[in-house]
DNA sequence: TTGAAAGCGGTACCAC
DNA sequence: GTGGTACCGCTTTCAA
């Protein structure tokens, strides 16, 4: 093909070098223009920029966080990027990182270990500011270890750990948690549904293994306690957070445990999902039975009725999430950050909406 | 703090050096060992793979890609990373990047032709392997000449610049298009809508100047064509592809032109906002007034009634994006790769659900 | 097979 | 203020 002079490279991008020969300039300088941390004649600066115009130049980010300075990079790794909480939160992360001129990565894990473990390693190699774990885990026996192994690894490695949407680790682990108030938000939404007289509810709150269902379980059982009231285990079925499961198992609670006046999803898309059922069972929704959610995504405001739900300040846990890894940065050496990481919690709180009645009386 | 021995860093991450060191071999035997694309003897290998897990040693991807090596990387630029069919595609994107070892970074331009100019350059700075801009675009004036600027720019920097979901660029621009046909999907899914008997037909083809809008305008346009029907352009509806718009385009014209039997939207986003307006005024859908929509996303299947609409191949999309990089990548020096670019279509069809009904006799 | 050393493209310290 | 230059951590000839 065509073949320039060897020196302004033809294939691949102009160097520093090319941009200070061609200014007639040294190299230091042009770097000095371009950091722009370091003072330079008007002269200087004007010979130089004029070049990287010309040249297009922009310069080479490996070498220069190999150097030294260079992009802070954050990793988001979730399990899948198709999920509307998930994409709020990336959205959090990303924006804040933007703003602070950082750059996103971006892996999913489609809740697979090894996948996992493997984008850890390879955002370790990347040398990246943190790494952020989005979505509830699954509680099984080397979770902590796991965690903490990771946590350790990337410590090590000037790199962070940063749960979101998870409880915190257990021990002396180098993580940073930010979690929400999930099983207050499950509290204060079962409270609605029996203050406003329900006694039989079908609980659906995800997976049993999943540490998100599980609070938000412990939040409704602890309702009941609250208010005196029985909570019968049978109403409970577990299974996973979408519509399909939601149209499920409402389905099959129709045939089984038909005397349910309620319906406590685990999430808004499990309570869409639920609502169908219901419809298609010949029940209205809320007159003959009520239904919450769990997220305040989008979705749960444009279904029909729109849906009383907890709403999750997921975009703001994304931000905070990366303020806390700016901030942890800045700190720099010898700053007060304890061994054990941050723990921070966000409220959550009910968003009233039309889909709950007081139950029906008994036909 | 704690300080170790200066040789093993106490701060930072252990380099290839240490591990040699520690190894006792030469820093070249760490590297072909860690490469695995050397021969090298099982005893060296099994010394220095001891080493690389004690100190927990990962290759420090910055030097790596300096030196020639290194993880190819995409870049994925987006205007909202919450919108379902700009998930969709990010899913593929970077599905088949993982299945390839490659890393996927992300950034998010909210609309804002600055910011996507700095991401643009951030990513040049990365050395990435390919820029892939998703989602319609706004057809302003400078728009060609700007993406063609980005495509030369990224192009002589090694790089490649894929558009996906949105119509190639004119003239001799080293760029890849992913389309498609959003033209005949609209025009399928308007003669859906006409074969049914309906006429006026309420269209809300989405922002007048985004690429997308005009091109399901221009479906539906040739449809009514087709079937030598008048196509009356009152009936027609710009506006954001969301629910918003959706809600309030129905309201207004439930006042100003009550007659029409249907409702064209652009997204299936905006044609759950149709039916919610619809339903407010006491309209059943499809009984009184059908509805279709565009894209296919999950919430298509989940509204009430299930949305007839337009299947987008989002995934695969990015799917194929990614593949015709790697391919590009693959085809190496002296490949027959077109200085135009290629320019990749697949198909879309309709898909038939339970909003559309014929148009109820008149009242 | 293994080791030594020359870069890859920048940054920053040290002279002038 | 500006230029020379020693690294940053790794890959890859070139010799041994």
């Amino acid at each position: 093909m065509s073949q320039r002079k060897a020196t302004t490279s033809d294939a691949g991008r102009a160097t520093i070098r090319d941009v200070a020969e061609r200014a007639g300039v040294s190299v230091a300088s042009v770097s000095r223009v371009l950091s722009g941390n370091y003072p330079v004649s008007e002269e200087l600066r004007r010979r130089v920029m004029k070049v990287v115009r010309d040249l297009d130049y922009v310069t080479n980010a490996h070498a220069r966080s190999l150097a030294g300075g260079g992009t802070p990079t954050v990793a988001i790794l979730i399990n899948n990027i198709t999920g509307a909480a998930f994409a709020h939160v990336a959205k959090g992360v990303e924006g804040a990182a933007t703003l602070r001129g950082w750059l996103s990565l971006v892996g999913t894990t489609g809740d697979d270990p090894e996948r996992e473990l493997a984008l850890v390693n390879l955002m370790r190699q990347q040398g990246v500011a943190a790494v952020i774990l989005l979505g509830g885990a699954y509680d099984y026996d080397e979770y902590q270890l796991r965690m903490a192994r990771f946590a350790r690894s990337l410590d090590a490695a000037g790199s962070h750990l940063v749960l979101v949407g998870r409880p915190p680790l257990e021990g002396d682990v180098p993580a940073t948690t930010v979690d929400y108030d999930n099983e207050g938000g499950a509290y204060a939404m079962a409270s609605h549904l029996l203050s406003a007289g329900h006694r039989r509810v079908l609980v659906l709150p995800g997976h049993a293994e999943l540490t998100t269902a599980q609070a938000r379980l412990r939040g409704a059982q602890r309702a009941f306690q609250a208010y005196g009231m029985p909570f019968d285990p049978g109403l409970v079925r577990h299974g996973r957070y979408d519509y399909e499961h939601g149209y499920e198992a409402v389905e099959a609670a129709l045939h089984e445990t038909p005397d349910f006046t309620a319906v406590l999803a685990g999430t808004d898309v499990v309570a869409a999902g639920a609502m169908q059922a219901l419809r298609s069972a010949g029940l209205r929704v809320p007159e003959d039975v009520s239904i919450v959610g769990y997220d305040d995504i989008p979705l749960a405001s444009q279904l029909t009725p729109q849906l009383t739900t907890v709403h999750v300040p997921y975009e703001e846990m994304g931000r905070v999430a990366l303020r806390a890894v700016a901030d942890r940065r800045e700190g720099g050496s010898g700053g007060r950050k304890s061994a054990d990481g941050d723990h921070l919690v966000l409220g959550t709180h009910v968003v009233v909406r039309n889909s709950v009645q007081p139950p029906a009386p008994r036909g």
